[in-house]
DNA sequence: ACGCCCGCCTGTAAGC
DNA sequence: TGCTTACAGGCGGGCG
């Protein structure tokens, strides 16, 4: 499932990609995709004709900027992937929900199997109107928005409630979703139920290193691609970050660094998966 | 304020 | 073997 990494990693490729080009026709093949608009007619006018002159992300959404000011914001959901596509004429895979052609020539095309990504044009904001309020609830971005451990334990005090749950809520910090929530625990040393108020300026600081070099160590291998889902980036590769998860996905297996064994628990309809010697 | 459950959806896998 | 059921996931909404 795509997070903050895998969509780190097709922002950077859409970049060389897509941005200067024009938009020159889209294509809604599936309406639930484009559910925030009246109609795929009223989706398609406020992109056709306008070219691209940014990709931007926040949390696990990707923003394209448009020359009007209007941003086409792309959400992969759980199964959303973006093709990079030169020849037109290539066969549409089963699940190709949108399609934009570009006037240069070549398509970008939007693929997704659960259908619970989608696609919505946020309009350029009024003279000192906000931008993207339909993102405004989202929290602190961990790559783009570097703050203190002090200013981190801060808000974590300011919860209470269980690290993995605070980790995945959007609103308190945005991109982190199962997966990586229980790589940044384990290398945190912390369980998911630790209670967030309860940590010592030791372990805060351990979690909010333990955040950021996991993520930044994960764009860096271009993300995870899991065998139950199918993460692949712009031109249909797979990520590298799967072989170097401690956690996510192992029960059973020995813990990397002490050999006792990973165990599963659900919590809150979500696997977690953690080690019970180096998680305290 | 927080945990938990549901509904949305489809491909895969386990169960009978 | 073939049908049915469970499960995976993000997110928004509702309930206690």
């Amino acid at each position: 499932m795509p997070e903050l990494p895998e969509v780190e990693t097709i922002r950077r490729d859409l970049q060389g990609e897509v941005v200067n080009r024009k938009i020159k026709s889209v294509e809604v093949r599936n309406g639930r995709t484009v559910k925030r608009h009246a109609s795929a007619k009223a989706f398609r006018a406020q992109l056709e004709g306008h070219s691209i002159t940014a990709i931007n992300r926040a949390g696990k959404y990707l923003l394209m900027v448009l020359d009007d000011g209007a941003t086409l914001v792309i959400h992969l959901g759980l199964s959303g992937q973006l093709h990079r596509v030169k020849n037109v004429k290539e066969p549409k895979v089963p699940h190709t929900h949108a399609v934009i052609t570009f006037t240069q020539g070549g398509q970008l095309r939007f693929v997704d199997p659960k259908t619970f990504g989608e696609l919505f044009v946020s309009a350029a904001p009024a003279e000192g109107e906000p931008a993207l309020p339909e993102l405004a609830h989202l929290g602190f971005d961990p790559l783009e928005d570097i703050m203190s451990w002090e200013k981190f334990w801060v808000l974590l005090s300011s919860h209470e409630s269980g690290l993995k749950s605070l980790l995945m809520d959007q609103e308190f910090v945005a991109g982190i979703g199962n997966m990586y929530a229980d790589e940044i625990l384990f290398a945190a040393g912390l369980r998911y139920d630790r209670q967030s108020n309860s940590l010592s300026s030791q372990e805060v600081r351990r979690l909010y290193r333990s955040m950021v070099e996991t993520l930044a160590e994960a764009v860096k291998r271009r993300g995870s691609s899991m065998a139950d889902e199918q993460y692949r980036d712009l031109f249909g590769e797979e990520g590298d970050y799967q072989d170097q998860h401690q956690a996510y996905d192992r029960e059973g297996q020995a813990c990397r660094r002490c050999r006792s064994t990973i165990v599963r628990v659900r919590s809150g309809g979500r696997s977690t998966f953690f080690c019970e010697h180096c998680q305290v």
